[in-house]
DNA sequence: CTTGACATATGACACCCTGTCAGGTATGCT
DNA sequence: AGCATACCTGACAGGGTGTCATATGTCAAG
């Protein structure tokens, strides 16, 4: 958690220093994240890093928790799109994301880099990224937009495991799909495939009798 | 992929560095892991490391290797011993590697410092476990051990899907329950219903129709 | 205006780490 | 002996982190 004094700060300041965090953090993984060169790049002494981050991991879930606002915002969209379609509303986010991962272009748009930074990191630290993206707060802010009728559910727990599998699986996929030299396709084609195996179940629909 | 050289090593120095190796690596999560601490503990001089291994990742992933194969020997057992369900088998695993993970005790042993090093590096880095794993290899090697009439098989690569999904899953639990503060009962409960959920799937059976 | 208490800023410092490389040693072949 | 080849080694350059004594700003009360 970032000190009080973070917060009090000039918003200029903040941002300048958000800023650089993003572009490193966009730049190479977690492990080899520099915190020298987020302060060259704010233009920050080093001193003054501390004074408002414990260390790395500090600022990184500040920065991941901007962007589980992100991501739930767009959920719900996804969701209000799909009829409430859980399944689906994945879909479209997971081509949304792959897309902003894509196009890490214009690295000026803070969402852009955001991605960037989540398709760096997805693979080395799913746990921090669970750890951030909160997937039980997630889950009361979505279930007003899903139509639970699409889902087989038969205890109180069954909803949280969905999202949890889901999540998993999706950004298991991103982050295979963006680490794959054959480009984003096949890692899309397998990842439809596997939410519809999701779907239907893995197991035999009738137990073989003997 | 270690040297040549390090295969031409002497049997005692290279299991000395292993050793060594394996106690860091169970120490601390990857990243904290130090190339000075286990040359210091295998008492070989700096230079001789790079001698052997490219870097710290080299030598995990020689590690993991090791792993891989006892984890396919596990698997094999398991599955012989649940009649060829893929889910029992998985179960069954969990329950070895949780246990082995938990009586970290006797450290002395090869296969319990593998595990915990297993449990404090599942979190950080699945993707070079899986890397390490290859799942692919794994399946060829499990086929004849298992009974798929027991699952829901419509395409090829629906077995190999099947696979990554519970591979993951296991993993991503193992490690949630090593880290929870409330033991590894709970995690262990909510394993064992995700697996219920993907046997039976998780979209409803029947479309609402309107 | 002065004082003191408090928040904030700063960069030099101690310490740790990695990967390299020039020069050393061992071994075996001719 | 001479030579090639493989192997060994520790000092070194370069980079990183977190801390801390000291400096600076701010503000309310006397």
């Amino acid at each position: 958690m970032p000190t009080d004094t973070f917060f009090r700060l000039p918003q200029e300041k903040r941002a300048k220093l958000l800023d650089a965090a993003l572009e490193e953090f966009s730049r190479v993984p977690f492990a080899q994240v520099s915190i020298n060169k987020i302060i060259q790049g704010a233009g920050i002494p080093r001193g003054s890093f501390y004074m408002y981050f414990a260390d790395k991991e500090d600022l990184f879930r500040h920065l991941l928790g901007t962007y589980r606002q992100r991501l739930c915002q767009l959920a719900c969209q996804a969701l209000d799109d799909c009829g409430g379609d859980l399944f689906a509303a994945f879909v479209q986010i997971y081509g949304h994301m792959e897309q902003a991962a894509a196009e890490k272009r214009s690295c000026a748009e803070d969402s852009t880099r955001l991605l960037a930074m989540f398709r760096l990191n997805a693979p080395l630290s799913p746990n921090l990224l669970f750890q951030a993206i909160q997937p039980e707060e997630l889950l009361t802010q979505l279930i007003p937009h899903m139509d639970l009728r699409l889902l087989s559910l038969t205890a109180d727990s069954d909803l949280s495991d969905v999202l949890h599998i889901l999540t998993g699986i999706t950004v298991s996929s991103l982050a295979a799909g963006a680490a794959s030299d054959a480009g984003p396709e096949p890692a899309r084609q397998h990842y439809l495939h596997t939410v519809q195996l999701l779907k239907r179940g893995m197991a035999a629909p009738q137990p073989i009798s003997h």
